[in-house]
RNA sequence: GGGCGGUUAACUCAGAGGUCAGAGUGCCACCUUCACACGGUGGAAGUCCGGGGUUCAAAUCCCUGACCGCCCA
């Protein structure tokens, strides 16, 4: 006997994760070679904020993209996994500017070259951190290809890009309506602006008409009311048409404001007349250039009053300055109603400071025709999303899109490559800092202030980390990547934009699936927040429960187009499944001998062993259709269903007699099968559970390749297949399964080994026979008879499996009464299935319009149901006989 | 207002026209059987959200209503 190996009894992670993750390292096992023979594969992680510490979302997404990193390459192809962060723009300069104010340091005293100084300082600091975490999950990524959006490869490749569009015309600077945030005092994108619903109120204010009478506009923004520079209203409406072309005059200011008509008024909102303020409201804004209005610009960059907004307002904080204005409009009896309204109120991402949309200078992309192309190679399949109904939003997307606007007023980011000449004029844009003006030869240069959105470096992430604009070998052999994965909150800020790009400058699309995972929740389907402190931290979790157990559970959860709702007791159920691993690999351990037997297994004797290879071929199919559809839950799914029920529950407990016994022969086949089956069994386990897994197979003799990342996906063997295997074992179960029930209803002492009566001739008596000793052990049998004449005790327990009798003598027991109880509640479930099997049959139309397979498929099940009824009934009858005579 | 997704056992979810609607967890009973009590064996548990329709046949397809969630305006 083997059972040299000593392995604790359960599972420890903390005492194997690191150990493994510094050997994988060592080997360089995940380090790509861009000269490989073998088919690429390639991925870029999202890149997290570079502030950032993992959170469930990361935790999930790594997950995943590590499961078919690893699957692929045991597969044979030659995986690339890029990791890095992105310099995240606003979130780090906040970070750092809250740490210098701890010292009592602004930035603007500390100056820009200096500020930026410090946050790289900061950088160097803590930059590592996340990746640190996202390394603890088990990522095998490549980290000698690590990158950081701000590097010095990738400021490059933004620089390259910005001129180039640039050049194109497809960058430009212009006057704008942008959203502002007054703390963060920067622009942002449309998109980092969230909107949050707000109590507020809808004001109708009056505005005299020039020739008398009145026209009542409603806003829920009446400070606004200062900037106005029209009324709008659409052209069709009855009630205000003979209005346009006219003049109102702007209460508090006492402009003259004209009427225009446009087809963009909403008649039904609140009076169907819309007061115009193009410098504070980007519909306004659009509404303006149509009709050439003027802007005046009442709220500054600090969200305070302008000058514009006259004498009683200048210097007013917005929020203070509608107070005084809704109180100097009651007063003028000119606010004639104030409705009750919940609003959405945009603000900003970062700081949760109301957005205050401004008219100003910034840089856009013109996305027009960038959006085209990406909404085309969809269109065409060049790209491909998993579920496919995430197509809707892109396009949606696509279809809408607006100019992007790229600049910040922020230090930490890619400044932007443009330089005004000081004595000319002249805009110059260019990849070298220029020395000189090329125009007028002056030296007078002023770069531009502005730094680029995040977003626009992340943007060319999947071909800027391979080392573009340089013609590098990375970026022949791993572009395009072959799947991106990632959430669908980032679609836009992120897959759109690289989708853009990608093909802008590459003229190949980023990456040829995009996989878009669900958000993780808490068990009540929260989404998971500090302020609601419902976060589970994963690091925590590693600690707790082991890498495996979180990346198990998150993987099993992952059903494609659903949240993931996690809590701490789900992933502690999983962990039990990383020990149930453990276990019955122990169980081998101890019974597997060095060096392993060899085996052919096309001439494998027993019914165990045929069945088990037989199902292998199955779990290895199963388990690669899944990961190769995406369908990362019904592969754990299946694992865990097959290691703990088909294997161990099974298998394992029928291979016992074997392996314990003296017929050498014998014990070296169960031997060999077990060693087989079980160590591919970890290979097919190591993509979602690579630590536990990797520590098993280092204790496993006759390995020759250690590195279990290394070793490839198991080979299928088409000879061990046999579709009748299955149904043997589903009989042989039946058996063992009738002799425990009745074992366990009767309340007999499970101690107590059983008398077994079988009933039966043929194929199934023969089988039966030549297993007589697996199913003795399993239903904890003393004797078991086959015989096909034999006559049943009066007094015994019985069922029936498919066609045979089983019988459990009960002697000694007195009372029949749970027995006759017990069949009769199997009759009842027999009669049930046997009325709606006939029922149906007797339907002419089921009979004449179903397909012959499927009606003959129907009457073999009524036959049968028919049998086993007779036959239980009598049973049941002889039984209730026998239990009268005793009496 | 527009769009999308969801509603199946106490909980979390599979199932996408044809055997008895499944799994995991939880629950109940029994069991410290020599891999595992992070375990074993057996069991109870469901008008598949409501209402129409298509079909020989509907959790499954269509229409409609309710409720929940998300995105966009």
């Amino acid at each position: 006997m083997g059972g040299q190996v000593e392995l604790s009894k359960g599972y420890e992670s903390r005492q194997v994760e690191e150990r493994w993750r510094d050997f994988w390292d060592r080997e360089g096992t995940f380090t790509a070679d861009p000269e490989s023979e073998a088919p690429a594969f390639s991925m870029v992680i999202p890149p997290p904020n570079v502030t950032g510490s993992l959170h469930m979302g990361h935790a999930l997404n790594i997950t995943l993209q590590d499961v078919l990193c690893r699957y692929k390459r045991q597969n044979g192809y030659n995986v690339l996994w890029v990791p890095g962060t992105d310099h995240a723009g606003i979130a780090t300069q906040n970070v750092v500017e809250r740490a210098l104010a701890q010292e009592g340091i602004s930035r603007e005293e500390l100056g820009r070259e200096e500020f930026v100084r410090r946050v790289w300082q900061w950088r160097e600091e803590y930059g590592d951190k996340i990746l640190n975490q996202v390394k603890r999950m088990g990522a095998s990524v490549d980290w000698s290809r690590q990158r950081f959006t701000m590097d010095e490869g990738l400021s490059l490749a933004v620089r390259e890009v910005f001129v180039r569009l640039f050049e194109e015309g497809l960058i430009y600077r212009g006057d704008y309506i942008i959203n502002w945030c007054p703390r963060c005092q920067t622009a942002l994108a449309d998109l980092e602006v969230e909107y949050e619903e707000q109590e507020g109120g809808i004001y109708h204010i009056a505005y005299p008409l020039a020739g008398g009478g009145e026209v009542v506009v409603a806003t829920t923004r009446p400070e606004t009311m200062l900037g106005d520079t029209a009324v709008a209203v659409h052209p069709e409406d009855k009630r205000f048409r003979h209005l346009v072309g006219g003049t109102v005059r702007l209460p508090l200011v006492d402009r003259d404001i004209p009427v225009v008509a446009d087809t963009h008024v909403d008649t039904s909102f609140g009076t169907g007349c819309l007061k115009v303020t193009p410098a504070h409201d980007p519909n306004d804004f659009d509404l303006g250039e149509r009709h050439g209005l003027a802007s005046v610009r009442v709220i500054n960059d600090t969200g305070h009053m302008t000058e514009d907004a006259g004498l009683a307002y200048q210097g007013l904080d917005r929020h203070t300055a509608r107070e005084r204005v809704v109180a100097d409009l009651r007063e003028q009896g000119v606010l004639r109603q104030v409705e009750k309204y919940t609003h959405n109120v945009g603000r900003c991402y970062r700081c949760s400071t109301d957005i205050e949309p401004l008219i100003s200078k910034q840089w856009f992309v013109a996305t027009g025709a960038l959006a085209r192309a990406a909404t085309d190679a969809v269109l065409d399949g060049s790209t491909r999303f998993f579920p496919e109904h995430w197509l809707t939003h892109y396009y949606d997307w696509m279809d809408n899109i607006r100019d992007w606007c790229i600049s910040r007023q922020i230090w930490w980011g890619h400044r932007i490559p443009a330089w005004t000449c000081g004595d000319c004029g002249e805009l110059i844009v260019s990849r070298e800092d220029p020395q000189a003006c090329p125009s007028c030869g002056s030296q007078n240069l002023a770069q531009d202030e502005d730094v680029l959105d995040t977003w626009f470096s992340s943007a060319l992430w999947p071909f800027s980390t391979l080392g573009w604009p340089g013609d590098t070998k990375d970026l022949r052999t791993f572009y395009p990547t072959s799947v991106l994965v990632t959430g669908f909150d980032i679609i836009f800020f992120w897959v759109a934009r690289m989708m853009m790009m990608g093909i802008h400058f590459r003229e190949q699309v980023p990456f040829e699936h995009v996989y878009i995972h669900a958000l993780v929740r808490d068990e009540e389907g929260q989404k998971m927040s500090k302020s609601k402190g419902n976060v589970i931290d994963p690091v925590e979790v590693i600690e707790e429960y082991g890498a495996d157990a979180l990346r198990f559970t998150l993987a099993i959860l992952a059903a494609m187009g659903r949240d993931v709702k996690l809590s701490k007791p789900r992933i502690e159920g999983y962990r039990h499944f990383i020990n149930k691993i453990w276990n019955a690999a122990r169980f081998a351990l101890m019974n597997l001998q060095d060096p392993v037997p060899e085996v052919d297994f096309t001439s494998v004797k027993s019914f165990s062993h045929r069945y088990i290879l037989q199902e292998m071929e199955r779990i290895k199919q199963e388990v690669a259709q899944a990961v190769e559809g995406y369908r990362f839950n019904d592969a754990a799914h299946d694992l865990y269903q097959f290691l703990w029920h088909t294997y161990c529950d099974w298998y394992l407990e029928m291979i016992k007699p074997e392996l314990f016994s003296d017929d050498e022969e014998l014990r070296l086949e169960a031997q060999a099968c077990l060693h087989k089956s079980f160590t591919e069994l970890l290979v097919l386990l190591h993509p979602f559970v690579p630590f536990v897994t990797q520590e098993l197979w280092d204790h496993f003799p006759g390995i020759e390749e250690k590195n279990l990342a290394r070793v490839p996906y198991p080979e299928m063997r088409p000879e061990c297949r046999n579709e009748e295997l299955p149904a043997w074992m589903d009989f042989l179960q039946q058996v063992v399964v009738s002799v425990r029930n009745v074992r366990s209803e009767l309340e007999l002492n499970p101690g107590r080994r059983l008398t077994l009566l079988a009933r039966m001739d043929g194929e199934r008596a023969a089988f039966l026979e030549r297993n007589r000793r697996v199913v003795s052990e399993l239903a904890r049998l003393e004797e078991l008879r086959i015989d096909a004449e034999l006559t049943p005790p009066g007094a015994a327990a019985s069922n029936v499996v498919d066609g045979c009798e089983l019988f459990v003598p009960l002697e000694g027991v007195v009372d029949f009464r749970a027995e006759v109880e017990r069949l009769d509640k199997q009759l009842g479930k027999v009669d049930k299935d046997l009325s709606g099997s006939e029922r149906k049959l007797a339907n002419e139309d089921f009979v004449n319009k179903a397909p012959a397979d499927v009606v003959d498929k129907e009457r073999q099940r009524r036959d049968e149901l028919r049998q086993k009824r007779d036959k239980l009934s009598s049973l049941r009858e002889k039984l209730a006989q026998y239990q009268q005579d005793e009496a």
